[in-house]
RNA sequence: GCGGAUGUGGCGGAAUUGGCAGACGCGCAGCGUUCAGAACGCUGUGGACAAAAGUCCAUGAGAGUUCAAAUCUCUUCAUCCGCACCA
């Protein structure tokens, strides 16, 4: 019987005494391949089920190319620094190192349990002196090369974790770790400058172009940039009306104009005020000219008390004018009014933008609320419309048909005049109106096939685009109804008009409702009065640029802008430095040293590590637990020698992980982070599959690193990671998160107890596509262990039996079924479709059980090779009771025959209109012309084909034959 | 709101250069084995109609392109994720 405990335990020694069999070769001419887990936080809750899939799925490619003859560095490591430990830490009041350390114990415990094939002497500990000293040691390389530096400024402040973080750890003004809200503080903070490498440099590519040359999933590719967030407009200085350009003021010191930042010149016309940001510093200077000046101050002040949070509960936007100021539109010398709003933010652009209530729905909420003028400057333009399909020319017509419930008339839109006929029940059917409007259509227009695209009930609706009456845009109206005179609208359920989104609008305003593709958002606007399409589109009512593209107006307003110099072509972006100080004691310390005389003074590099002291309280209060030290912080200036201190904040804990994977190539190195020989051969890395949570922050940052050190000549390439994948979540059995609280999380350790570790193993990649979530079902790993059990007692049976393999002789159809199963498992190894390689060894194994005589040896082997990457236990178990002395994880993995797989009889579909008839077994190549003439012959085929007439027939070389009839 | 992804039997999921929809597994049903159960083995298992052969319907919904659509295009709905007053 199949004991699954024994196997694993006895295994499990075998393997710990033989760790040459998973080692990552410094010397080996062999291509290596890179195979990366994200390191672990070790919890003291051990491995979930989570990362159970991704290190199993990332064993299984390690273990498949080993045995292709790569040389595979698989090494496994612990991202001990950071917030949980220490709050743990505060929370039992046992030091963090200890508690770290024993839960590094336990995870590695596990890991072996689950048979995962990581290179142990590789393994690294970001909280070991040894591996923080190169973290300091990348600290002083940023700071000399200007790319670390000390700043005061508004940072975020999580009162509960007592320390800053950075903006990507504060996402809509929450604290990641603790979800506290996060104030803003004044404070001075070191950060890296990230900013610096988000376009290309001479050397090295930039984040963002960067993202464009690995293999990563496409939303993380989108989340990062995203979070880069590069929008490319264009500066504009509103003069002051008070302050208008003269030579009076041209040397003056007080800034006369109002510079704003915008994306859409095209729309300039149209901008009817301007806002600046509460922050925004001219408001100050302008003190004296502010009519109401007590009233924007007391606005400024409240703005400024509100945290994020509270700023973006509040939708209502707020704000307040500034009296007698008045800024100048440079294009047609307009004075508009100036407001302070903090639907502006300081942060962002110049402070500052223009305000175009027509074409952006903040300013037109904002317009409407101060009862603003709205002005439109861009009207839709067909023929730009990305999203506008090819059949477009054939579709610019539509009419309506409707019944009137209540006398049963039909109501019938004049598509030339948009005016309502109304039929007279019984005197006219439905069709016939249909029909009639077709024709008329196709006779005035001369477009053939008008198509009828919606059909409500007794409502017909097409689609039609119409000029609009002061241009040439046209507009795209849709699914329309129109209410007219007494007549009323046809009724239409409410579910139907749920699911068709019906818009309902007056006839009188019809003109006014140029274009939309979404009309929901327009029509409601319209209806307020004004709000109108957003995107490019043609200008109206701006002047001499009437008639240009948006595109073109762009490109021709922020000329002439440069020509007069009051504007400029600018790109923002979204992105800030990393903020990297934590005021934390489980971390890192950084590697610099105040001194009343000299200043910021860098540790030499011979200094480090500035070991992290261990016998300070930790308790958080605010300040950093490292002040508590004297003996750590105080010391002696390293370049005058006089009494100095040190700094006390650690860094984020992102710092550690942003280098790590570049350590495991020279785990043990004192003198360098790596060796410039190791890293050229070991990175970058080749495939790396870890959490989803991990798109921006980790990712984000380790990019960051990696095109420093690219740029600095320290490393040859500019990404770490060439390939990246995401392993799904598990949810828990009843659809929900894991959770303690929920109580309902499935322990790796219970499941391994009670079916073994390859079954858990088989289970998680049998589950469904690597990356997407998937729903734990206890019921379903029964499946797997039967799999399991029965190649158990499959292959166990010949070593068991009698060694006489003579008169084995299994048929040729599984021969030919085992090399495609050769074949088809290593492709879904390397795709990573675990499942259907799994699904493939299953329909193997069946087949193998319903030959009529034992198993041959050979064939055996082959298939505990194919086993051997996902169920390693027993694959080593069976493969020395085949009297194997090696491991099979020394073997190399089975070729399969082309020629033997080549299919030489194929099953060829019949089809009659699309529709499958009949299969008849022919051989594989075929040609057309004697195939047509075989299935001729066929009996059911001439059933079918009885006095018809054949039109057509669609031959499909090896797979299937189509007869279109009449 | 913007961006991304997903949608297929009772369930997890196969099939993506357009070419037999539902592989493999779970579950369920019947039979065998058994004193009985568990376990195991065999058979069946998308829906409708039919004794059967078979026919028709079916990949969230609606349209389109095509000899042929789960797959391509458009529209729409739902769910999940990311960003979100970023001008």
């Amino acid at each position: 019987m199949y004991n699954h405990k024994q196997i694993e335990k006895k295994w499990q020694k075998i393997w710990e005494e033989h760790p040459e069999l998973y080692r990552a070769d410094d010397k080996s001419k062999s291509e290596k391949k890179y195979i990366l887990d994200m390191f672990p936080y070790p919890s003291g809750d051990g491995l979930h089920t989570g990362h159970v899939e991704s290190y199993t799925a990332t064993d299984i490619i390690s273990r498949y190319s080993r045995m292709k003859g790569f040389n595979v560095l698989h090494p496994q490591g612990w991202d001990a620094f950071g917030l949980p430990a220490e709050n743990y830490a505060i929370k039992t009041k046992i030091h963090p190192a200890i508690t770290t350390k024993k839960a590094i114990a336990n995870f590695k415990e596990q890991m072996k349990m689950m048979g995962f094939s990581y290179d142990w002497p590789r393994e690294v500990n970001s909280s070991d002196s040894d591996y923080y000293k190169w973290t300091q040691w990348f600290f002083l390389l940023l700071y000399k090369n200007g790319l670390a530096y000390k700043k005061k400024g508004k940072v975020n402040w999580c009162d509960s974790c007592k320390t800053v973080l950075a903006n990507e750890q504060a996402e809509n003004g929450i604290c990641e770790r603790c979800k506290n809200p996060v104030e803003q503080k004044d404070l001075e903070q070191w950060f890296f400058k990230i900013t610096d490498f988000i376009e290309d440099n001479e050397q090295t590519s930039g984040l963002l172009s960067g993202l464009d040359k690995v293999d990563w999933p496409e939303s993380t590719k989108m989340a990062q940039r995203n979070w880069i967030g590069k929008s490319e407009g264009t500066t504009i200085k509103f003069s002051i009306f008070n302050f208008q350009f003269s030579n009076k003021f041209k040397n003056s010191n007080v800034q006369n104009y109002i510079e704003v930042f915008t994306t859409r010149v095209d729309t300039i016309f149209g901008c009817t005020y301007v806002v600046v940001a509460p922050e925004y510093k001219l408001i100050q200077e302008l003190k004296d000219q502010v009519k109401n000046w007590l009233e924007v101050e007391n606005y400024i002040e409240k703005a400024k008390k509100k945290t994020d949070l509270q700023r973006m509960e509040t939708k209502e936007k707020t704000g307040v004018k500034l009296e007698g100021i008045e800024a100048v539109n440079p294009f047609n010398n307009e004075t508009i009014p100036v407001f302070v709003a903090d639907y502006v933010l300081g942060h962002y652009g110049t402070g500052a933008v223009m305000a175009v209530p027509a074409h952006d729905e903040r300013d037109y909420e904002f317009a409407k609320k101060y009862d603003l003028p709205v002005k439109e400057a861009v009207a839709p333009y067909l023929k730009d419309n990305p999203r506008q399909d090819k059949n477009t020319e054939k579709r610019n017509v539509v009419t309506a048909i409707v019944k009137n419930p209540k006398n049963n008339n039909y109501l019938c839109l004049d598509w030339k005049t948009t005016e309502w006929k109304s039929f007279p029940a019984g005197g006219i059917e439905k069709d016939d109106l249909i029909t009639a409007a077709k024709r008329e259509i196709e006779e005035e227009t001369g477009y053939k096939n008008i198509k009828f695209i919606k059909q409500i009930g007794d409502s017909v609706f097409a689609e039609f685009y119409r000029p609009h009456k002061d241009s040439n845009v046209y507009a795209h109206f849709k699914y329309l109804l129109f209410e007219l005179e007494n007549e009323e609208m046809a009724e239409v359920s409410q579910k139907e008009k749920n699911q068709h989104e019906v818009v309902w609008i007056e006839e009188n305003k019809v003109d006014f409702f140029i274009n939309v593709w979404n009309q929901k958002l327009i029509w409601k606007k319209y209806r307020q009065g004004g709000f109108a399409y957003c995107e490019d589109g043609i200008l109206i009512n701006s002047a001499e640029y009437n008639g240009l593209t948006s595109e073109q107006a762009r490109q021709q307003l922020i000329e002439w802008l440069e020509k007069e110099k009051i504007g400029q072509k600018k790109t923002n972006y979204k992105l800030r430095d990393w903020l990297v100080s934590r005021q934390r004691y489980w971390g890192a310390p950084i590697p610099i040293i105040y001194c009343d005389v000299c200043g910021e003074v860098p540790v030499s590099e011979k200094n480090l590590p500035v070991e992290l002291p261990t016998d300070v309280d930790f308790m958080p209060t605010g300040e950093s637990p490292l002040v508590n030290s004297k003996k750590f912080q105080n010391v002696k200036c390293p370049k005058c020698g006089l009494s100095a201190k040190r700094e006390a904040d650690t860094m984020d804990t992102f710092v550690c992980s942003s280098w790590y994977y570049l350590r495991y190539s020279d785990p043990k190195n004192k003198k360098e982070f790596a060796s410039k020989k190791k890293l050229e051969k070991w990175l970058p890395v080749d495939l790396y599959v870890g959490g989803a949570e991990h798109t921006v922050l980790h990712l984000l940052y380790a990019r960051f690193f990696t095109k420093v050190l690219h740029n600095l000549g320290y490393i040859d390439f500019d990404e770490p990671f060439i390939k990246l994948r995401h392993q799904g979540i598990i949810l828990a059995e009843d659809g929900r998160k894991m959770s303690k609280s929920f109580g309902n999380v499935v322990n790796p350790d219970d499941v391994v107890k009670q079916y073994g570790a390859d079954a858990l193993r088989l289970f998680e990649m049998f589950m469904g596509p690597l990356e997407d979530a998937k729903q734990w079902n206890t019921k379903g790993i029964i499946g797997v262990v039967r799999f399991l059990e029965r190649v158990y007692k499959l292959i166990s049976r010949i070593s068991h039996e009698s060694k006489i393999n003579k008169l084995e002789s299994n048929g040729n159809e599984l021969n030919i079924l085992l090399h495609k199963t050769i074949k088809k498992v290593g492709k879904d190894i390397e795709a990573l479709k675990f499942n259907t390689a799994i699904s493939a060894l299953m329909i193997l194994l069946n087949e193998m059980e319903k030959q009529p005589c034992k198993p041959q040896t050979a064939n055996c082997k082959f298939f505990l090779k194919l086993l051997a990457p996902f169920a390693p236990y027993l694959a080593e178990e069976l493969w020395s009771q085949l009297g194997n002395k090696e491991s099979i994880f020394k073997q190399s993995w089975p070729e399969y025959d082309s020629e033997l797989i080549r299919e030489k009889k194929v099953i060829l579909v019949v089809q009659i209109n699309g529709k499958v008839r009949d299969k008849i077994e022919v051989d594989a190549d075929i040609s057309e012309k004697e195939a047509k003439e075989v299935i001729l012959f066929q009996k059911k085929i001439q059933e079918w084909l009885q006095k018809k007439e054949i039109k057509k027939m669609v031959f499909v070389p090896g797979k299937l034959i189509n007869i279109v009839i009449k």
